[in-house]
DNA sequence: TCGATCCTGTAG
DNA sequence: CTACAGGATCGA
């Protein structure tokens, strides 16, 4: 489900739906979702605290609770976080969940597994997200650092987007988005792009993430649930064989660490 | 840097 | 049935 501008959406969502709500009970119904922590840590750390804070890092949400604990959440794939109304009328599917005081549930749900939910102490932060980038919405996202990063990787561009150690909340379809606006080829090796080309790619991260943002914040508030696709308008996303918005040529899907990638071959070059 | 792996659901 | 899925990590 998830890259940034989603998990951005539920960030703001808890922030209104359970800043200073005290979890009365953490459970935890798939033990694959803790690992390699235990349910029984998660469920002990968790129980009696006050959410204080919900802060996104990357692709990461973090509860901020209260005692120096921190519920570090991952959405991974199919992953969702979510308020409901009453804990005992929860979905099939919730892997974990929360009941808060007054009886509102958290949800942790993820019909894949993939995700997890882990507990930290807030000393240990720094440690567990080390190798999480800069914030490309953030003021440290700058031209001169993006562009360093790109001049000593030869890592084919599409990848290189992706890496959340360099710039952390790019996924596999804004990653494609943005190459398509600044008409990088995904396969041409970061350090071959022109100067020109990085600088446009820089600027067109921002755009693509907050536009995106703005669509995913809205399709969240929606009743009932957020619909891929339905909120972002791809250019070459999951439009193989279609034709190019800007010169009609039909998108092509290609193999790129083990993910799909769409681009456009004729505005790629 | 590549492929396998974690898991399950759904579309073709 | 097979292929594929908006992610990340691990070992070869």
């Amino acid at each position: 489900m998830p890259e940034l501008p989603e998990v951005e959406a539920v960030c703001r969502k808890l922030r209104r739906d359970v800043l200073g709500a005290s979890i009365v009970q953490l459970r935890v119904e798939r033990e694959s979702v803790a690992r390699p922590q235990s349910p029984a840590l998660l469920e002990t750390e968790a129980a009696g605290r006050r959410i204080e804070g919900v802060e996104r890092r990357g692709k990461n949400i973090l509860l901020h609770l209260s005692g120096e604990r921190v519920l570090h959440v991952h959405l991974r794939m199919t992953g969702n976080l979510y308020v409901v109304p009453d804990v005992r009328f929860r979905p099939a599917l919730a892997r974990l969940w929360m009941e808060l005081e007054g009886g509102r549930g958290l949800i942790f749900e993820d019909s894949r597994v993939l995700g997890k939910v882990h507990v930290h102490r807030v000393s240990d932060l720094d440690g567990v997200l080390r190798d999480v980038g800069v914030e490309p919405l953030s003021a440290a996202f700058t031209l001169e650092y993006f562009r360093g990063m790109a001049k000593k990787s030869g890592q084919p561009a599409k990848i290189f987007l992706m890496d959340q150690r360099r710039v952390a909340g790019l996924g596999n379809i804004y990653a494609a988005e943005a190459l398509f606006r600044a008409g990088v080829n995904p396969r041409k090796a970061m350090r071959r792009v022109t100067a020109a080309k990085i600088a446009r790619l820089y600027e067109v991260i921002g755009e693509v993430l907050r536009e995106a943002m703005d669509s995913a914040a809205a399709a969240y508030e929606e009743p009932g649930r957020f619909v891929e696709g339905e909120s972002f308008p791809c250019a070459v996303y999951d439009r193989e064989g279609e034709p190019c918005l800007t010169c009609g040529r039909a998108i092509k899907r290609i193999a790129q660490g083990g993910r799909s990638t769409y681009y456009c071959p004729g505005c790629q070059r």
